[in-house]
DNA sequence: CGGTCATGTCGAAAATGTTTCGATGAGCTG
DNA sequence: CAGCTCATCGAAACATTTTCGACATGACCG
């Protein structure tokens, strides 16, 4: 059959099947009134013809989003990254989906369901990409931006993060200069990039001055209350137990300040607790928690506009950037006790 | 002005302005070969006449989004909400898209730029309504749930709870059975509906016990953690301080609990403390916090289902649902002390 | 058996919105 | 002033959806 010049419309498909416009359009928006048989015959021949429908309507001016990915429970962090995204959201006009990510099972129809969702971009937060997925979501035009990633693929990917290893110091620093020497580490996951980063700022601190480590100071478990308690148990029940403790995360910390707690320690007089991240927990403990903060916040917003820039098509200067940490002092950390 | 029974048209407004149909098709889809003059004429008529875009054509294959729209700020309880709800989407195929009202500028142009962008309904969290938004999110066709709103508007609009006088009711009778008489309420806004509840099951168990609210032992405020610190100060310090505070939210609760260290006082054992909500900071205090389990999770799950009902045209069964609350019992109670 | 009624299919015509293309007139140029 | 260009606009053609009535069919009833 010889291609028509124009393209195939209602009325051809119509004629061809021997019914009216009507009928075509019927089957077209799954109407009721059309008979099998009939439906059946339609449905073939708009194949037929390669029929599409017209005119991609008004581009709605507000219909993008970006998925904003994350890989487990909520929690205060992720609250602060939600924040941060949905605020530049709005300034952008853009949407933030919100999910969590479950059993992946095929990331390729995955991805391309999301663009045909009027997913723009994905960004994932804390995630552990096997090295398949990067290449599966750019076959499918999806940009990805990984915020704080648990590994680094092989593949370049755009992440955003913060200067953890500056924060690790800082944070190590300050417990130095309040007089301490035995400081404990109760970090993350150990395969996790900002847990090595902060491990690695701590020890630099630690050498930098010739505190030792002693045996048993560095713990890791995952980034929880639970994990806190247990390795901050473990660490003060050591015979030469330390006077402060650098957790590698708020909640973390949280859960240290309640083993400190219970084995009758006074925080800050009798141990000292320094966490990471400032989420709103940390201004919820008491004392207020010392912490090295994290711009969450921003992180989310500068994520977010990195992935738009992406799915203009535009290239990014640099495939990480890293934002600023800062230690926050507040009430947890004090001078060391006269005997140690 | 009367409304007509039937929706408007293209025709209606070109009548009305005074040019072609084709010329108001045309502004509408932002064409250049308008003048400035008569496309802000007709804008504006467009914006009079409510028109929403008519068909939603063969909707996109991709996913459909729900909004979930908070007053203010996230916290612990937003994202408990938005847990549940992404959830309860992931199950129906839907994405929940984050946002946070800010100055809402013209509602009615709004609604329709959500339903333009796939919405199919607007979760409202904690917000206050206008008299006038149900209504024009019912011009634009876009359902609207409501989850713990400050107040309800006259017209019916559809809303979430939980049984917040049942939530006071067994908080205060959980204080009085551990045999307190002087107990403080410390809550939210006055004029929000579910702090009100809240305020009213505890002035039933009071009464029903015999147990007198003493001056100055109800107070309000914000859901904050400043306004439960300043409350609680306020509150320890009357010549007949309490011995157990009921807090309006667990947040408000731990802002208690710091005024309370600062005095000096033990909890629980020279004060009791029972929060409301059970978030996540309520596993965090130390001592953990008794607290009042709102099913947040649920909730967000439940508006969501409800709110998929009300786009398929669906009838819900009651306007206003209520999930039972729970009193959780950890540490922040005791035994009133012996010496009131 | 004939009449009536409900139901399922279908299309003509009306409605709605978009696009094309020619008309109009203002402004500019020579 | 003639002639040209260009922005603006609407009539008409188009594409699609929706409404409503027509028709056939079969069930049910007297």
């Amino acid at each position: 059959m010889p291609s028509s010049p124009r393209r195939a419309t209602l009325a051809t498909v119509a004629a061809s099947a021997g019914v009216s416009v009507a009928t075509v359009s019927k089957v077209l928006n799954g109407r009721s009134d059309v008979s099998p048989a009939t439906r059946s015959l339609v449905q073939s021949l708009l194949q037929q013809h390669d029929y599409v429908a017209p005119a991609p309507r008004r581009e709605p001016p507000g219909l993008a989003t970006v998925e904003l990915q994350f890989d487990a429970d909520l929690n205060a962090y992720s609250t602060e990254i939600i924040q941060g995204a949905v605020a530049a959201g709005a300034e952008a006009g853009i949407g933030i989906v919100v999910s969590i990510r479950s059993g992946t099972a095929r990331t390729t129809a995955w991805a391309r369901q999301l663009v045909a969702a009027g997913r723009r971009a994905l960004i994932a937060v804390t995630g552990e990409l096997t090295s398949g997925q990067p290449a599966a979501l750019a076959r499918a035009r999806l940009p990805l931006v990984l915020i704080d990633p648990l590994n680094l693929p092989r593949t370049r990917v755009t992440s955003i993060g913060s200067t953890n290893f500056a924060g690790g110091l800082s944070a190590t620093q300050h417990l130095l200069s309040l007089g301490h020497r035995r400081i404990a580490y109760i970090g993350g996951p150990p395969a996790a990039a900002c847990n090595q980063a902060r491990l690695h700022g701590y020890r630099a601190a630690m050498e930098a001055e010739g505190a030792p480590v002693l045996p048993g100071y560095v713990r890791s478990g995952h980034f929880r209350y639970h994990d806190g308690m247990a390795s901050g148990a473990a660490v003060l029940d050591l015979p030469h137990a330390p006077t402060a403790i650098f957790a590698g995360c708020d909640e973390v910390a949280v859960g240290v300040m309640e083993a400190a707690r219970a084995r009758g320690l006074r925080i800050p007089e009798d141990l000292s607790i320094v966490g990471f991240d400032d989420t709103q927990i940390a201004q919820l403990t008491s004392p207020p928690l010392t912490t090295v903060r994290q711009p969450l916040r921003e992180m989310g917003g500068v994520a977010l506009r990195t992935a738009l820039r992406l799915a203009a098509g535009e290239k990014v200067d640099s495939h990480h950037v890293e934002l600023a940490t800062e230690l926050v002092v507040r009430g947890s950390t004090a001078p060391v006790p006269d005997r140690g």
